[in-house]
DNA sequence: CCCTTCGATAGGTGTCCACCTACGATTGGG
DNA sequence: CCCAATCGTAGGTGGACACCTATCGAAGGG
């Protein structure tokens, strides 16, 4: 009976936008199941890609508010997922590193979204998951 | 400077959620501007599609709680773009029906629609998009 | 002809998300 | 040494979204 007007499915940003709002809901779930959240996911791999940061360059690579930064971190810190510490060289700053439960739970994570990811892309052949991933990777950065 | 770390960007989902997310995004806004909002775009063309439908109908084929898609449908007939009738047979039923207005309306939103396809996009040969949509369409129908 | 069921709708709830402001602590230029 | 700018943080706002309940009118089986 949820049959989509195809005046709808013939729109490429249709599917994207199904598709991948339905992705990030399935993995949102079974983060949830470890009291994790896509943000949580997001700074993990930030750190574990770039190394420490400042809080404020954090929230600028991931392109979030600042004061949203703060919450998540906040939350990161008492699951002892990262640490927290004042520059030294500038007290105002604090620098953010992760911690072997940090690390740990990134594994966790990226371990999750393998799963929905071969869930979701479980139509498509080897061969075509990786063609549709140079596709969207370049639509990703030329937009 | 917001440089998205690799351990995300590998994740196909992860950018099928972003390049949705965006493209949703831009065309809500677009759609703002003519007082539409998408589910108004989602109607009219489930109706240009199918047909009139009852309003239970309606909602049940795109997946929308019955009381928002009174909602949705309060607001389609007070800009004159649906006909909202009583079906004779069974009085608690309501026929919806596309109107010239609702007909004209979503060939804006169509136009809308592509244009920021067409931006989205941009990167993307024509065989590309084509072939994009291909898989997306699989990925679609079969999740 | 009653009583259950059904369709539409008003009104409310909770979540997610992204924003913004005010504030205290700190820095560094003039 | 002061003053403007900066960093992190608490708290609040507003919109989008999806849900749920109560109610009312109508239908239709027993």
């Amino acid at each position: 009976m949820p049959d989509t007007p195809p005046t709808l499915t013939v729109l490429t940003t249709y599917l994207l936008s199904q598709v991948g709002r339905s992705a990030r809901a399935t993995l949102a779930a079974r983060l949830a199941d470890r009291d994790a959240r896509l943000w949580h996911f997001a700074v993990l791999a930030a750190l574990a890609d770039f190394g420490p940061h400042t809080q404020r360059d954090l929230a600028a690579r991931l392109s979030i508010h600042p004061s949203d930064m703060a919450k998540v971190l906040e939350d990161l810190t008492t699951s002892g997922q990262v640490a927290r510490d004042r520059d030294p060289a500038d007290r105002r700053r604090v620098v953010v590193t992760p911690t072997r439960v940090g690390t740990k739970a990134l594994a966790a994570h990226l371990a999750d979204a393998t799963a929905v990811q071969d869930a979701v892309l479980a139509p498509l052949t080897a061969d075509e998951r990786e063609l549709l991933h140079r596709l969207l990777l370049r639509v990703h950065d030329g937009g």
